[in-house]
RNA sequence: GUCCCCAUCGUCUAGCCCGGCCUAGGACACCGGCCUUUCACGCCGGCGACGGGGGUUCGAAUCCCCCUGGGGACGCCA
């Protein structure tokens, strides 16, 4: 017996241009994402979502994002939005789903409840599945003698052949059944694309629920009616649902519906080896993105989880990922999530940007330290703001460092000044270059490209000192600090944004080397 | 416990399917050097792995079996 015509199961006319049997476009994938919103997507998720959205990108084919929010308790319309947030911020736009639309909707299961009971119906009228009587406390007790035993627990079969009569007593005894699938004796076998051949026997789970006393789906079932009523062609999800895989098989079967092809990526992992959770610091995209890491290096971090360029190239753009990205250079092991190699490619992929862009990306980090005033910048703030940028960004990783490594700029204290610094202090002609380099410092626009440099060369002239006993020196005076940026760099920031009009104020080059000499004297004093 | 999956440097991996080109390649981290007035960047170099045992073969990281180890799943959770 065939599967009843779709025009009788969706009498809202809804679905019935969906046709499942011959799905159009039959040559292209449709590949989905599904999350439960019961909070932000950690790693191991949005890497789940990168590789199917990599597919379909690469194939031309439709990446679908659909919600699994049965779960009442735990599911808040907060979580949908963090997610939602989460996906568009890596980059990980949807064809289909919710406030994207589709023909293949309603992309939320608690709006698909009606579909569920429909097909639920079919496998019942269909003799596929039975209603179980049995009560919790039965149930139990059967698990807790299988384990005992040391076996796994297998429904019996209790309620499979309740004759019609039996069924109709025992509702009206008042206890609402829960539904099973009537299951065969057989090895179910399929062939995972990263694992290959897979093979297991249905005793192994028997006959499973599909849907609860109150007439809710179980996840193995809405997944299944879903997957196949949206014409996915390949489900590309976690090593976590192998195991479901075959129960899955066999309702598509019971169905009379196409099984998708199956790829399951194999676990990421925490430096314990366990499977990488909050036990493991917030694994959350939200708490990577609040650290300063960039999408397209949290793209790039999670494709080289699991998935390797045949090139063996490392740094790659979302745009190469599209264009190499293969579900047979998948790697079958699990993989340790290893942050410092994201820091890593966060650095070279922020080394792509140019200073303007690299301003906008840490001015938020800036202004939140308070080094920046908030709203709109005024032009020669902004330009300033663009040069600090680039002064900065060859010395972070991540976007929030751009607040320590601007410490040289921003803060300026002789008095904090660490022993290094001291020792250099004390070197012989330490003070007599600090001194005049104050003095011609005040005399000179440092602003202008290439004044100091012709500033410090005058002093090796005038002086008579040259190499680490003149710059050194200088270094103390304008930064109070052993070591820092490169001064021909800093200068022109300093002595430019000392005319600003900034939240913290920022002290000239000169202005520094005096304080630095005061504050010798009032030691010596 | 049962079932399923997996197994190359500390970590991510290439190689494995189609045995010899592997005295096992790359990247991160780490260590050392160079560059540099300092730090960082960059460049160069170093350290460092085929889990164990049996087969098959002239030859095995690559094929087969066993063991061990790790992970996952065993729910009227998703």
């Amino acid at each position: 017996m065939g599967p009843a015509p779709l025009l009788e199961l969706f009498p809202g006319g809804r679905y019935n241009d969906t046709p499942l049997e011959k799905p159009m476009n039959s040559d292209r994938i449709r590949v989905r994402f599904a999350p439960s919103p019961t909070g932000h997507l950690h790693l191991g998720n949005v890497r789940t979502a990168l590789f199917n959205w990599l597919y379909a990108r690469r194939q031309g084919g439709t990446f679908i994002l659909r919600l699994e929010d049965t779960d009442a308790a735990r599911s808040t319309q907060e979580s949908v939005l963090s997610v939602l947030e989460d996906l568009r911020w890596m980059g990980l736009e949807w064809d289909e789903g919710p406030e994207a639309g589709g023909e293949f909707g309603p992309y939320r299961q608690t709006e698909r409840y009606g579909l569920y009971a429909a097909h639920l119906n079919r496998l019942l009228e269909a003799g596929k599945a039975y209603p179980c009587f049995c009560s919790q406390e039965e149930l139990d007790r059967g698990r807790a003698e299988a384990r005992a035993a040391g076996r796994t627990y297998i429904y019996p079969g209790t309620c499979r052949h309740l004759t019609p009569e039996q069924r109709d007593a025992r509702r009206g005894e008042g206890i609402r059944p829960a539904v099973r699938l009537h299951v065969r004796p057989q090895t179910v076998s399929f062939t995972d694309m990263v694992r290959g051949p897979v093979s297991i026997h249905s005793q192994t789970f028997g006959d499973w629920i599909l849907s609860r006393p109150d007439g809710s789906p179980t996840y193995n079932f809405a997944v299944v009616i879903d997957d196949a009523l949206m014409a996915v062609t390949h489900v590309i999800r976690g090593e976590d649902h192998l195991s479901n895989t075959p129960k899955q098989v066999v309702l598509y079967e019971a169905l009379g519906l196409p099984i998708p092809r199956f790829a399951h990526l194999s676990m990421i992992l925490g430096p314990d080896g366990g499977k990488l959770s909050k036990r493991h610091g917030d694994v959350s995209v939200d708490a990577f993105r609040a650290r300063g890491y960039l999408p397209e290096a949290m793209v790039n971090g999670l494709a080289l989880l699991g998935w390797s360029d045949s090139e063996g190239q490392e740094i790659l753009t979302r745009e190469e990922l599209v264009q190499r990205f293969d579900l047979e250079r998948i790697n079958k092991s699990a993989a340790v999530f290893d942050e410092a190699k994201l820091r890593h490619l966060n650095a070279a992929h922020l080394k792509a940007y140019s200073d303007e862009q690299v301003e906008v990306m840490i001015r938020l980090h800036l202004v939140q330290a308070g080094r920046l005033p908030a709203g709109p910048l005024a032009p020669e703030v902004q330009s300033w703001a663009v040069s600090l940028a680039g002064l900065l960004r060859q010395r972070i990783d991540l976007l929030t460092e751009a607040v320590p490594a601007s410490d040289p700029v921003f803060l300026f204290d002789p008095a904090t000044m660490d022993e290094a610094a001291r020792a250099g202090l004390a070197e012989p002609d330490a003070l007599r270059v600090m001194g005049a380099f104050a003095e011609e410092a005040g005399r000179v626009d440092l602003r202008v490209p290439g004044a100091y440099r012709e500033l410090v060369m005058g002093l090796k002239e005038r002086l008579k000192v040259k190499g680490k006993a003149l710059f050194h020196p200088i270094r103390l005076g304008v930064t109070a600090a052993d070591s820092g940026p490169d001064l021909e760099r800093l200068v022109p920031i300093l002595a430019s944004g000392s005319r600003l009009p900034l939240p913290v104020p920022v002290l000239g080059p000169a202005e520094r080397t005096r304080r630095v000499l005061d504050f010798l004297q009032s030691q010596a004093g």
